[in-house]
This record gives C-alpha cells, structure tokens and sequence, in this order.
RNA sequence: GGGCGAAUAGCUCAGCUGGUUAGAGCGCCUGCCUUACACGCAGGAUGUCGGGGGUUCGAAUCCCUCUUCGCCCACCA
C-alpha cells in the first residue's frame, strides 16, 4: 500500500485499489452502538436501471463531501445507500426488450412480465452503485436497500393499512393525468407542464329550439364529442336568458343543456364553455355541480372509442382532432382558429402528452399531512438552503392537492387491497397480511390490480430503510437523519413527501437540513440530457482524469444556488482546474515526501526559537484555513472551502513555503529538522482539510507522511482544529513583507528583460519596519528566489537603477546599468505618483466631509484616515523618487 | 397569469450583514525545459460591476424601473 509514488500522476493506479482497501478494512460501516453524534444521509436512491450521468456525480460527489467531513470532525457518519424500482422507467426498458423480440407485455401475461423485470434487475441492475463507488462514495454498503426488498415492502403495505384506516386513502372515479402510451395514471408531479404553441378552435353550438347559437372555445376539439353541456357564468347578461336551454350538438346530435357556473370566466373567449366532464379536470367538478353526464369518448391508449358516432371510432386523438375541425369547417360551424400559447401537460417517463381521464383511481388526502409539514418549516425544525427554496416548498403545501398513488403498471408494490369475488358480499379488504379468503363470507379474493406510485415507497425512505416498522437498532440510532442532499426538480415529487412521512409516521422531521444544489448544463445552459446528446459521462472523466479531478472541478464550480455549466465538447478544459490541482498536489507529495524519508519530528518538539519566520508564517497561515474552510464546510459553501485550501496549497505551500525550505531540506542551510517538522505537519493539515473533496490523492499521500500509521485512513483521521496551525499576525505582516519585496524585484526584471539566469544587485532605501525585520529574518530567500547578489540597505546607489515604492516608506533600487531607460522609469513614477495622488485628493475630500466624519462608525473613520496616511505618504515617496532619478516635472 | 432568481474580465463564476486601489479558475500575452510539477514557474493585459433613476457621508452590494435570460407554480376553456 505504500510503495514509492509514481513520477507521474495516474489517477487509474491509484483509486481503484484504494477503494477496495477502504470497503476492506470497513472504514465507512457504522455500529447503530457506536459513540459520536450520528450524522446521516440518505442517498436519493437512482433508479435501479439507471446509469451515472453528470447530475448523478454532482450529487453524490457533494454528499460524500459532506459526509467525509463530518466523519472526520468525529461524528459517527452514515451514508444509507440504495436503488429505487422506478415504476413506469423499469417497465419502460423491459417492454423495450420485450419489443425486440416482437412481444408486448400483454402477450407475456402479468406473472411472467414481472419475473422477465426482476432477471432483468437482478441482471444489470445496481450498476450504478457500483459506478458510485469509482466516484468515492464512502456509502455504507452493508446498509443497500432497494425499493422492492421484502422489509420496505412491508413498511409500504403498513403505510397504506395505517393511512386507510385513519381516512387518508380513498377510492374514486376522478380525473386525472394519463400517460397514453405508458397506460398508468400519472400524478400531478408526474404530469410535467411545458409551454406549447398551440391552437384555439371556435366553434359554434346551434341552439336545440334553432333560435340562435354560441360559441365556444377549445383547444381540444375532438373532446367535443363527449360534450354533455356549455356552461355559462350565471351572472353574465349575455346569456341569461339561454341557462336551461338546449344545445343540439353539432356532429353528435346530442341534446345538451345550457348550465350557469361560477367558475366560467365570462371575460375570456366568448364567455361560453363546451362542458366534457370526462375529459377535463374543470369541466369534471362543473359536471358534478349540475349532475351531467360523463361521457368518456378515449380508449386507454388515446383513440376514440364507441361512445362517439361510429365515423370517429379508432381514430388516434389527433386525428380525429383534425376529423372534427373538417367536419365543423364544412358545416360551416368553424367560427375562427388563433394561435394559442398554453402549458401542456407531459408524461415524465416517456414525454408523450397526457390525457386527462375520468378513471377510477387510489388517492391520499393530502391536507392533513401538509400541515405539520409546513409547521415544521414554519418553525425552523426544517430548513433549506438556498433559504428561498423554503418559499417553494410552503407554496406547494400551501396548495397541497390529492395524490394519485395507483398506477396501472406491473411493475411496483401491488396495492394491498382485496376484493370479495361473491357478487352478494363483495367486501373489500385492506390488509397488511395477504388474504386467502374473504373475512366476511369466506369466499374467494382477488387483489387489486394496480401497483403503488413509486414515490409511495421512496418516501419512507428515511425509516423504511432502517428497519421500520419494526423497532430496531438502527432507526433508533439512525432516525431523525441530519441533511439531504438533491436536486430542486425531486423537491416535490421526494422530499416535501418524505418530511410528511417522517411526521406522520416517525412524529419528527426526517432530517433537519435540505440542500438543494443546482443542474449541471452545457454551455449553452441547457440541462445535460440524453436526448441531446449533450452529457457527460462522469465515468469518461474519471477515467481520463481520475475522480478527484472530477470531484474538485465540480465542487469549486458550484456556489450554493447556482447551476454548474460544463462544456461537454471539451473535457480537457471543463476539468482542467480538478486535473492540473490534482497533478499539482500529486508533485508536491513527491517533492515533500522524498525529503522526509530520514522522517519529521512532531512539530510540538520543535523549539519555538528554531522557527524561522518563513515557519511561523506558514503555521499561522495554516491556522487560518483551518478556521475559514471548516466554516465554509459547515455552511454548504463546499466551492470557499476548496478554494481556501487550494490557495494555500498551491499558492502559500507551494509557491512560497516550499521554495523557501529547499536549502534547508537540501541540507545545505542548517535548520533541516525543523523545516521537515513544519512541512511534513502543514502538509497533513492541508491534506485532512481536502480529503473531503479528494479523497483519493489526499489519502495516497497522507499514507506516505512519517506520521502516518501503516493501516490508518487519512478518512477517519481527526479534523484539524485552529490549534493545530499557529495564530501569529506578526509573521503574517512580516514574510508579507518578504514576499512583497521579492515580487517587486522580480516584476523589475521582468520589465527590463533582465535574463532569467542573471543576478541583480538590490538596495533597499528607507525600510519600513516590516521590510526591515523581513530583511534582518531573511535576507538570504530574497537573494536566492529574486536572484539578488548583493542586497544592500542603505541610500540610492549612484548608479541609475530601476525604482520600485513597496509601502509608505520602502524604496528598492535595482541598478541596471545600460539596460536602465530613465525616461520610462521617470514616465511610470510619475503616472503612479499621480495615480496616488488622486486617491489621496479623493479620500482627503471624504474626511473632510462632515457628513461623513459625524455620521460614519468610528472605526471605519479611522481606517479611512489610516488609508489616506499610507497613500499621501506613497506619493510622497513616489515624488522624492522621480527627484533623485533627476525626472523633469 | 402568479412567484422566485440571475445579469461583475473573452468564458465559468466568487464578492455572505453597504466602507477592497473589484477577485479566482480557465483562456490570452511575454520570458523561462530553475534537478516536485510545462497539467509547471515568473511576470502581464483585460471590467463606465446590464441601462436609467433613487436612498446614503459612502452602492457591485439596499430600493424603484426598464431590458435580457433562467427556474418553479397555475383547472381561463
């Protein structure tokens, strides 16, 4: 396991193996008896057949962040994983197979249909946990479930009996969306509504007593064959006289009553409305009102059925759309058609359009378990981030409707509903036990042929998953979870129902925060799709560039309440920050590591007097990020946690530390044992501080530190607290002032084209007191990584020289000889001496304002007057520059 | 039709409770194969913070308005 490192980075060697080492040695089991405050996730459970795409890395990637970190910080982290049947999807792709070979479900028969689905599952099924697993899940597998397993089957039979037998579930002849070609019912999730250019026919009604006629409006006009009345608003003086009167329906030849309603909007088209009670969710509870007629003219699959005339019979509901219009046109009934633009309903399985259907139906009453689910949002037991998001969700169960929970599939839970076959009793019963008889005459049952909305199972997920109903251990260890991670598009269909679940049948919330991420698009900002073609496929990344640049480049690109836009075209540059990161880290491993062979003290051993200042820089520079990136961690902000810990890794470790320990590491400066301390311990620091992001790499190189035991995991190490680091301003303002002054000798060369190999001479004209004790700590790391021969502190060298103000006060001078174009030194002081010459008019004008001196805090007062000193002092200095070049005014 | 959000560098985005000489990554330009890394190092350029108005001593940040894009919800046929 901890064989030298690689030269090259190569994500493939590494992440598998260490994977398996991780599920080996059960890092990521939880004991329901162990210590430590649980922190659970329930994983959205994919669906069985699904395969990991874009939306998938995104989620599971934040989660096991989450999860990681609060492994590490001490809590006893479980991560509950699972798949979800999917109803309607998994039957979609094996009547597919089915298709192949000629065959419909109906030709293999229920018994046989099911069995072919569960060899299918069984066969490819759950793949995608295992594609999980190359992303890094840290998923407590022992703890897989699937939707359809024996014990949550049980909860779902449990939940049913307990809400039928409080009222909660009825059964009725309702309208609602179906799905035409998936032949189910559809909730009103289900039905997704799309913006669609349409038509709006009008057609005109003579009246039965031939004294005239109306006209109506329809954007379906085929439904008009199931007209069973034109409601009109009972208060519109337009058509008073006309409520009671008759209609002959034009085509049908049906007498038809004239009715009054108040929910006709008399303002819109004519003010008269064709009535299809059967056909129409509106027209359906006006029916109910005047006690009409349903008439259902649409067989399952969308065609006209014998409930019209005979001309209309088969024809596809398009068709026979276009049928009625020709029939009206001729007629000379077709009043006139506009254009239409109106949200349309559609399947969310396969896209076909639904039909709203008057069939008979399982419901929930939702009300009831929609109010201690708002209550619970409404007094912080629960809440969201992005918070708006909580809008949302109040705004739908403010406006909860029923849920359709049966569906005519085959493939789900079957509803546990029994019906007596004796025609004289014909006693339904509703039972957690599957009945041989019927409890009242004894005689022969059938049940129910319907199966459950799969969201009717994976809404108990929270506690169907450890072990309820039953009392066990791991929901009472397990249950209230603590955050769910997911996608705004399931806020509805999954997570509003699993806090009604959890309250109705747990009496708590069943976790306390939700976070909601954004969609991963193109660049275009179109969501990833199949259909597109426009998808990543987060298994190609991984497998060119390794999870862990997956993990970071999605990470770091996605602010809370923002979407991440990826360009699918070109991998290498979509994940080039997570590549060149990991890469980057990968060779300051090597580097690091292959001078800490001979072994680091513990930084405690290290003498506070052998510190030199680089060291106490890079401790307190340590002890900030730890505090920065455990808040941003604990505040979902995933993208300011990375980012801090990558600048101090690249930028403050690499860039500055490492450059600056080198000698000392080389053995050619003395004070190698301390810089081993105090790189081998920051380096572990930064390393436990992005595990979470990274894991892989994190872990292969933390294995390696001295520190390390053999069989430890970087993924159960103890999170780094600020004490770890060393808070020491100081140093900060100090090495800042090294770091300045090496920066602005280099820009100097790098102005005059001085050759990179070459040296320069430096003097260093009256040092602040910063500058000065950087000097007096470290003069030697501005020699070497400036490339300075001779530094010199003292007045201007005769010599003319390249001029650069650090601060209020410190001038450096690099002499360069021929190279020196005075003109442009004078040009470029002068332009910077006038710059700050305004900003110090403009902050003059500001204090001097009395509004603003009586009316701003103090403390800003003083850190504005404090500005204005440093920047009239700059000018000052910038002026005395330009006079001892000799620069003309 | 309601509700919500976003417009900041060529691109993707930070900038959280008004006070920074407006930031990062990618891309771009210049110079470097400096024995950890060219997926690198050093340096650099680029923004009237969508338009207009307002509040304030002070606005990228708050309010109004316009424009343009998203998202969610909705039984006006």
């Amino acid at each position: 396991m901890t064989e030298p490192l690689a030269p090259q980075y190569d994500p493939s060697q590494i992440e598998a193996p260490l994977y398996a080492w991780w599920q080996e040695r059960g890092f990521y089991k939880v004991d329901a008896h162990g210590s430590g405050e649980p922190y659970v996730i329930q994983i959205p459970p994919p669906n069985v057949t699904a395969v990991l795409h874009a939306g998938h890395g995104l989620n599971n990637t934040i989660q096991d962040v989450l999860i990681r970190f609060e492994r590490m910080r001490g809590r006893r982290a479980l991560w509950v994983p699972g798949t979800d049947h999917a109803g309607i999807a998994t039957q979609n792709v094996v009547e597919k197979i089915l298709a192949k070979e000629g065959l419909t479900r109906f030709d293999v028969g229920r018994e046989e249909f099911v069995k072919r689905v569960w060899a299918f599952v069984n066969e490819t099924g759950g793949q995608i946990l295992e594609q999980l697993k190359a992303l890094g899940a840290s998923c407590d597998w022992s703890r897989t479930y699937f939707t359809l397993d024996e014990d949550l089957s049980r909860a779902v039979r449990e939940v049913f009996v307990r809400l039928h037998e409080q009222g909660l579930i009825y059964r009725g002849k309702y309208i609602i969306n179906w799905c035409p070609r998936c032949l189910t019912a559809l909730s009103n999730e289900e039905a997704e509504k799309e913006e669609t250019d349409g038509r709006i026919w009008h057609l005109r009604y003579p009246l039965a007593d031939g004294s005239g006629s109306l006209v109506v409006a329809t954007t379906r006009p085929e439904t008009m064959l199931g007209d069973s009345a034109v409601a009109v608003h009972p208060d519109d003086p337009r058509y008073a006289l006309l409520i009671g009167k008759h209609i002959r329906l034009p085509l049908v030849d049906r007498m038809i009553p004239i009715v009054g309603d108040d929910a006709v909007d008399p303002a819109f088209g004519s003010g008269a409305v064709k009535i299809t009670p059967a056909h129409d969710q509106t027209d359906f509870e006006i029916g109910k009102r005047h006690d009409l007629e349903q008439i259902n003219v649409m067989t399952p699959d969308a065609h006209i059925n014998e409930n019209a005339p005979e001309r209309f019979r088969g024809l596809e509901r398009y068709a026979a759309r276009k049928a009625v219009v020709t029939e009206f046109e001729t007629a000379g009934l077709l009043v006139k058609v506009e254009q239409h633009r109106h949200a349309v309903g559609h399947c969310y399985r396969c896209g076909t359009v639904v039909e709203p259907r008057l069939s008979d139906q399982w419901f929930v009453k939702m009300q009831p378990l929609a109010e201690p689910a708002l209550a619970a949002y409404r007094d912080g037991r629960i809440s969201f981030i992005p918070e708006r998001q909580g809008d949302n969700y109040a705004n739908w169960m403010e406006n909860i409707r029923d849920w359709c929970i049966s569906r005519q599939l085959w493939w789900g839970h079957r509803i546990p509903v029994w019906y007596c076959e004796s025609a004289d009793c014909s006693t339904t019963i509703v039972s957690r036990e599957t009945p041989t008889r019927c409890t009242a005459c004894g005689g022969s049952v059938r049940q129910d042929e319907d199966v459950l909305d799969t969201w009717f199972s994976s809404w108990l997920v929270p506690f169907s998953s450890l072990g309820w109903p039953d009392h066990t251990d791991d929901l009472a260890a397990f249950y209230p979870g603590t955050t769910l991670v997911t996608a705004p598009e399931i806020l509805f269909f999954w997570v509003a129902r699993m806090i009604m679940a959890g309250l109705e049948f747990k009496g708590e919330v069943p976790f306390k925060t939700v976070y909601l991420h954004g969609t991963v698009r193109d660049t275009q900002h179109r969501k990833m799709s199949k259909s597109l073609g426009n998808g990543i496929d987060p298994l190609e990344v991984i497998d060119r560039f390794g999870a862990d640049a997956l993990r970071y480049t999605m990470v770091s690109g996605m602010a809370v309440g923002t979407d991440l836009i990826l360009d699918p075209a070109d991998l290498d540059s979509s994940f080039a920050p997570g590549r060149n990161f990991a890469n980057k880290l990968w060779n300051i491993g090597r580097f690091l590591l292959g001078h800490l062979e001979a072994g680091a003290a513990p930084i405690g051993s290290v003498p506070e007097g052998e510190l030199t200042l680089a060291d106490r820089w890079i401790l307190a520079r340590a002890h900030e990020t730890i505090g920065t990136a455990t808040q941003h961690y604990e505040r979902f902000r995933l993208n300011d946690a990375a980012a801090a810990v990558y600048h101090f890794l690249w930028s403050d470790l690499a860039d500055w530390y490492l450059e600056q320990v080198k000698p000392r590491l080389y053995g050619t400066h003395p004070g190698g044992e301390s810089a081993r301390a105090v790189a081998a311990h920051v380096f572990d620091i930064a390393l436990r501080l992005l595990h979470p992001v990274m894991p892989f790499v994190t872990e292969t190189l933390w294995k390696r530190l001295p520190s390390s035991a053999e069989q430890a995991s970087i993924s159960v190490a103890s999170w780094p607290v600020e004490a770890d680091g060393r808070a020491d301003a100081a140093a900060l303002v100090d090495f800042g002032a090294l770091q300045a002054l090496i920066t602005a000798v280099r820009v100097l060369r790098a102005d005059y084209a001085v050759s990179p190999g070459a040296t320069v001479k430096l003097t260093v004209v009256d040092p602040s007191e910063a500058v000065r004790r950087a000097i007096d700590a470290d003069s030697d790391t501005i020699r070497r990584l400036a490339k300075v021969e001779q530094l010199t502190v003292g007045p201007a060298p005769s010599e003319a020289g390249g001029t650069r103000v650090l601060d209020d006060r410190t001038t450096i001078v690099v002499p360069l000889g021929d190279l020196v174009d005075l003109d442009k030194e004078c040009a470029r002081l002068g332009s910077e001496a006038a710059k700050m010459e305004q900003l110090v008019a403009a902050q003059e004008s500001k204090l001097s304002n009395d509004n603003f001196v009586s009316r701003a805090p103090a403390n800003i007062i003083e850190k504005e007057r404090e500005k204005l000193e440093s920047w009239r002092a700059q000018a000052v200095t910038l002026r005395e520059k330009r006079r001892a070049l000799g620069c003309a005014d």
